[in-house]
DNA sequence: TGGGAATAGTTAATATATATACTATATTCC
DNA sequence: GGAATATAGTATATATATTAACTATTCCCA
């Protein structure tokens, strides 16, 4: 084993852009990318949040999301709305393009998510998944910012 | 559970990402990225190799080796070298500076992985880290481009 | 031996992520 | 009411990653 294989943060970093690589390619041709495909699934359970709760559920920190919601705009997924209840909330509001793409990609993710991790057993999966949670817990507890996310 | 987090792929991105940002907290002070202590790594193993076999051994393509290996050219971590064998390939050679980061953080990443992981028992690490493996192996076979890496 | 295919590396364009600093608005609390 | 503080979002710069296209060199083999 090489020196770089022992270090299971190399490991698991190579094995996450695995997974998003694939998600990503199996997505291509609906014009999104998967965390653009994150972003309209947190949408789904709730139009029209604030860019900085988006942020905080899918990791993204404030100038990340500035970025990604841009793109999402020009591509017509997605609009902003200013918060009348607070000036300062830029509220995103999922279009009818935007909609159709989340329910079609919906799928997508799932199909691939489970062939991903097909080559483990349900019992090896759950606590395959457990494990993530807790070095996640773990890691994020060392690392946070004043941002609140990521 | 929300729809991401039935996304394994979503998790384990989560945590690859939290794990290196921990790594890459603790390298700062040393002016390395842990993606530059991988280089240095692979080259105290077999230093004077090319950058294409530098980047299948970090899974970065031929572009992303290039500005990587400029970067750490210009803080004089290593030095390029054209190869009287092949003259087609660029040899990536450790500076002294470059042997000592090396030195003093491998001791760092050792230290920071082990915290990380801290979180599983030695069985539980054992199989996380089989189970990392498995699934990247699965995604790479549907994942391969024609650069080879990644 | 000569020409096509493969390989190493770079460049350029774009997407993404990170850190810092900034503006505008809201909240707190004296 | 007004100052200190916190929060939402953006702008900017830089680092990083991805794709496509390009040059130079080497390999292969008919």
């Amino acid at each position: 084993m090489s020196s770089l294989e022992k270090c299971t943060g190399f490991l698991t970093v190579r094995t996450g852009r695995s997974m998003k690589k694939a998600l990503d390619i199996n997505l291509t041709e609906n014009g999104v990318t998967s965390t653009q495909q994150h972003v309209l699934s947190v949408l789904g359970d709730e139009d029209g949040i604030s860019l900085s709760a988006i942020g905080r559920r899918i990791f993204l920190d404030k100038p990340a999301m500035t970025g990604l919601a841009d793109r999402m705009e020009k591509d017509g997924l997605v609009e902003r709305k200013r918060s009348p209840e607070d000036r300062r909330v830029i509220q995103l509001l999922l279009t009818e393009k935007g909609r159709k793409v989340l329910k079609k990609c919906e799928n997508i993710v799932n199909e691939t998510d489970e062939q991903l991790v097909s080559v483990l057993s349900g019992d090896e999966l759950k606590s395959f998944r457990e494990m993530l949670v807790k070095i996640w817990k773990n890691a994020k507890s060392n690392t946070n910012n004043e941002n609140g996310n990521e």
